[in-house]
RNA sequence: GGCCUUGUGGUCAAGCGGUUAAGACGGCGCCCUCUCACGGCGCAAUCCCGGGUUCGAUUCCCGGCAAGGUCACCA
C-alpha cells in the first residue's frame, strides 16, 4: 500500500516536518531542576474545588523548582465551550494567589503558543499525517451505529469493549476498500494502530503514587476526529512535548488512559514527560464515599467559599494540608511563614482519596481569619458585604471607628489572648450584628422576671459609663450581693446551698438584656462601645419586658384565687 | 465484568521489621473564668481479613475482601 499516496489523500497539503517543529519550539533554557507544569482545562468557565486542588499542586511544584506554570485551553471539544471563561478561571485562581507565567490570555513570551488547541490544527494534522505515513495510523469509517453495536456484542459475550485487535474492522482495510469509502464521501476518523498486549505489564514511576505497573495498550484509539480536531490523548502526546512540559500533575481518573498516553509517545517518538496522579476530593454520602460531583455538593463550587466569606488563605491552607502530608506540621511550626516557603514535594502527596472535611477548614478558618489585623479584619468584612451581604450589614461601616472597636475586641486585638470568634465572613457579620442593631433575643434567661427586674434597676441606677472595668464589676457584684447571689464563683462554688446563685446569673442578665446571647466577649467593652444612651435603652427595654412577664404572671395568680 | 489504584482512630494522617503506634480536626471531661472565645491539662478511639517469611510483623510476600477510578469521534 502507497501509504504516502494515502497520507495525502486524507490530509492533504504540504505541513512542517516534525524537526521544524522541534526547531520552532526549542527545549526550554531553564535551571536544572526546574519543572515545567501546566493547567489544562476545557473552556466551561466552571472552575471548582477539585481544579483548585490540582493547580495549587501544579503551581507550587513549577514555583518551588524555579520552572514555570502555564495555560492551555482544551477546547477540542466545541459543546462545553462558554464565553469569559478562560478569564474567569485566571480570576478565580489569582484570587488563590496562583498567577501563571505564560499561556492562553496570559501575555508574555509566546514562543510555545498558542494555547488554545483549536488555534493548532496544524500541528496535530502534520502528526497524523506522520503517523499514516509510517503506518502507525489509518482511517476508520465505522458509523457511532457500528461501534454502539460492536460494544453491546463485547460486552454480551463479556469481552473487553473498545476498538482494538479482531475487532478493529478498519484495521486491515484494502488499499482498494479505503479508496472506495474516501471516493464515496465517507466521513472517517484517524486511528493509531495500536502495537501494543495488554498482557505485557510494565512498572512505571508515577511521581505521587510510586511504582505502578501499567498493562500496555492495544486499543486502536481515535487520534483526529472526523472534523479533524484531534482527541485529548493525541493533543495531550503532542502539546505537552512541544510545550516542553517536565512534569503532568493530573487527577487519577487519567491513570486508566496512561497506556495510551504512553503509547502514542513512542508511537510519535517523543520523549514522556513525567507524571503524577493525584488523588481526588471525595465525600461521604451515606454508607459509601464517592467523588465530589459539581452537580450534587455545592461546597465543590468555588463561589460557595466567596459567598459564605470563607478566607483565601483558609481555603489555601486546608488545601494544602491534604495536598502534602507534612504541610500542617510545618504549617504549624511556621505559623506566620509565607505559604510560599514551604517546601513542596509531589512525593508527599497522598495517595488514596481525601474525605473533604468541613470542621477542619472551620477550625483552619478560624485560625486564619485571628491572625489579620484589624484593619485587614475590616476591609475583607467590607469587600465581602459590598458583595454578598445585605443591605443593613453595609450599613455597619458607616461608623468606621465603631467597627474598628467592635472588630478589636472579637479578635482580642492589643491583648494578649485573641479570640477566635470568627469563622467565615458571613457568620461574622451575623456575630457583630448586636452592636449596630437591637436584635431578637436568641438565648432564654434562666432567672425569673422578679430578679430580672430587681436586676435591671439596679443597674440603671448605679451605671455610669465613665466607670472603668473594675469599678463597673464591682458594682455588677453589688447587684449579686444585694439579691442574695454569691459575688464571686469561687464562693459560690464553696457553698452553693449559701446562694441563689453567683455573678454569673447577674451577669448573664446583664449581656442577654443588652445584646440578646448569653454568650458574647467582655461585657463592659460591648457596653462601652454602645454607648450610655444604646445601653439605657437596651437595659429599659429589658426591663419593660420582665415587668411585663411579671404582671402577666401575677394576673394568672389572680385568676387562679377567684 | 476486565484493567488500574488505594486500605493506620469518626476525619486528615506520621510510620518504612522491634515504638507506650506521633500530630491535627472533631467528641468527652477538667482547669482558667462574669458567659463565650482563647489558652492549659487529660480521656476515649486506629493498623481490613486470612495465610506465610521471620526470634519478631502495622511495616515484606501471597490470597481474599472492601472502596475508588476507568472502559467515547468528553476532557
Amino acid at each position: 500500500m502507497n501509504l504516502k499516496a494515502l497520507a495525502e489523500r486524507l490530509l492533504p497539503g504540504e505541513y512542517p516536518s516534525a524537526d521544524d517543529y522541534e526547531a520552532l519550539y526549542p527545549p526550554r533554557n531553564l535551571p536544572k531542576g526546574a519543572e515545567v507544569t501546566r493547567l489544562a482545562p476545557s473552556p466551561t468557565g466552571f472552575i471548582h474545588l477539585g481544579n483548585l486542588f490540582a493547580a495549587i499542586a501544579n503551581e507550587r511544584i513549577a514555583h518551588r523548582s524555579g520552572g514555570i506554570l502555564y495555560l492551555r485551553i482544551e477546547d477540542t471539544d466545541l459543546k462545553r465551550k462558554v464565553d469569559g471563561a478562560v478569564e474567569a478561571v485566571i480570576r478565580a485562581l489569582d484570587y488563590f494567589d496562583i498567577r501563571f507565567d505564560e499561556g492562553a490570555e496570559i501575555g508574555g513570551d509566546e514562543t510555545y503558543g498558542p494555547w488554545y488547541q483549536r488555534q493548532r490544527a496544524e500541528i496535530y494534522r502534520a502528526f497524523a499525517k506522520k503517523l499514516i505515513e509510517e503506518g502507525r495510523a489509518y482511517p476508520c469509517f465505522c458509523t457511532e451505529e457500528e461501534l454502539s453495536a460492536l460494544r453491546e456484542e463485547q460486552t454480551a459475550k463479556k469481552e473487553v469493549t473498545g476498538y482494538y485487535g479482531k475487532y478493529a474492522r478498519c484495521r486491515d482495510l484494502t488499499e482498494e476498500e479505503i479508496y472506495k469509502n474516501l471516493d464515496a464521501g465517507k466521513p472517517f476518523v484517524i486511528r493509531l494502530r495500536s502495537m501494543g498486549d495488554p498482557e505485557v505489564k510494565h512498572t512505571f514511576r508515577d511521581e505521587v503514587k510510586g511504582e505502578i505497573t501499567v498493562p500496555e495498550n492495544d486499543q486502536d484509539v481515535v487520534i483526529l476526529k472526523s472534523d479533524g480536531i484531534p482527541t485529548y490523548h493525541f493533543a495531550h502526546a503532542i502539546d505537552d512535548h512541544f510545550m516542553r512540559t517536565t512534569l503532568v500533575i493530573r487527577g487519577e481518573e487519567w491513570l486508566a488512559s496512561l497506556p495510551i498516553h504512553l503509547e502514542l509517545f513512542e508511537a510519535l517518538g517523543f520523549r514522556r514527560p513525567r507524571y503524577g496522579h493525584n488523588c481526588s476530593l471525595m465525600k461521604q454520602d451515606g454508607e459509601t464515599r464517592r467523588k465530589l460531583s459539581k452537580r450534587k455538593d455545592p461546597e465543590l463550587s468555588l463561589e460557595f467559599y466567596r459567598k459564605e466569606g470563607y478566607h483565601p488563605r483558609a481555603v489555601k491552607v486546608y488545601m494544602l494540608t491534604l495536598l502534602n502530608s507534612n504541610f500542617e506540621e510545618w504549617y504549624l511550626k511556621n505559623p506566620d511563614a509565607d505559604l510560599a516557603s514551604f517546601p513542596y514535594k509531589a512525593e508527599r502527596m497522598g495517595k488514596s482519596g481525601a474525605l473533604f472535611d468541613l470542621d477542619k477548614l472551620k477550625d483552619i478558618s478560624r485560625n486564619e481569619l485571628s491572625k489579620l489585623s484589624v484593619s485587614d479584619m475590616g476591609a475583607f468584612l467590607r469587600v465581602w458585604a459590598g458583595e454578598f451581604g445585605s443591605e443593613e450589614e453595609r450599613g455597619f461601616f458607616a461608623d468606621e471607628e465603631k467597627m474598628e472597636h467592635v472588630l478589636a475586641l472579637c479578635m482580642g486585638a492589643g491583648g494578649k489572648k485573641r479570640r477566635k470568634d470568627f469563622e467565615t465572613a458571613s457568620q461574622a457579620m451575623d456575630f457583630i450584628r448586636y452592636f449596630f442593631v437591637r436584635t431578637p433575643r436568641v438565648d432564654e434567661y434562666r432567672a425569673d422576671p422578679a430578679t430580672r427586674i430587681a436586676v435591671l434597676e439596679a443597674f440603671l441606677a448605679s451605671y455610669d459609663p465613665e466607670d472603668d472595668s473594675s469599678a463597673w464589676f464591682e458594682k455588677v457584684k453589688g447587684i449579686a450581693a444585694a439579691n442574695g447571689y454569691a459575688a464571686d464563683t469561687k464562693q459560690y462554688k464553696a457553698d452553693p446551698e449559701a446562694f441563689r446563685g453567683s455573678v454569673a446569673d447577674i451577669a448573664e442578665i446583664l449581656r442577654i438584656a443588652a445584646t440578646g446571647k448569653a454568650n458574647t466577649p467582655d461585657l463592659w467593652t460591648i457596653l462601652h462601645i454602645l454607648g450610655e444612651g444604646e445601653t439605657k435603652g437596651r437595659m429599659r427595654a429589658a426591663l419593660r419586658e420582665a415587668l411585663t412577664e411579671e404582671i402577666a404572671a401575677l394576673r394568672s395568680i389572680l385568676e387562679e384565687r377567684k
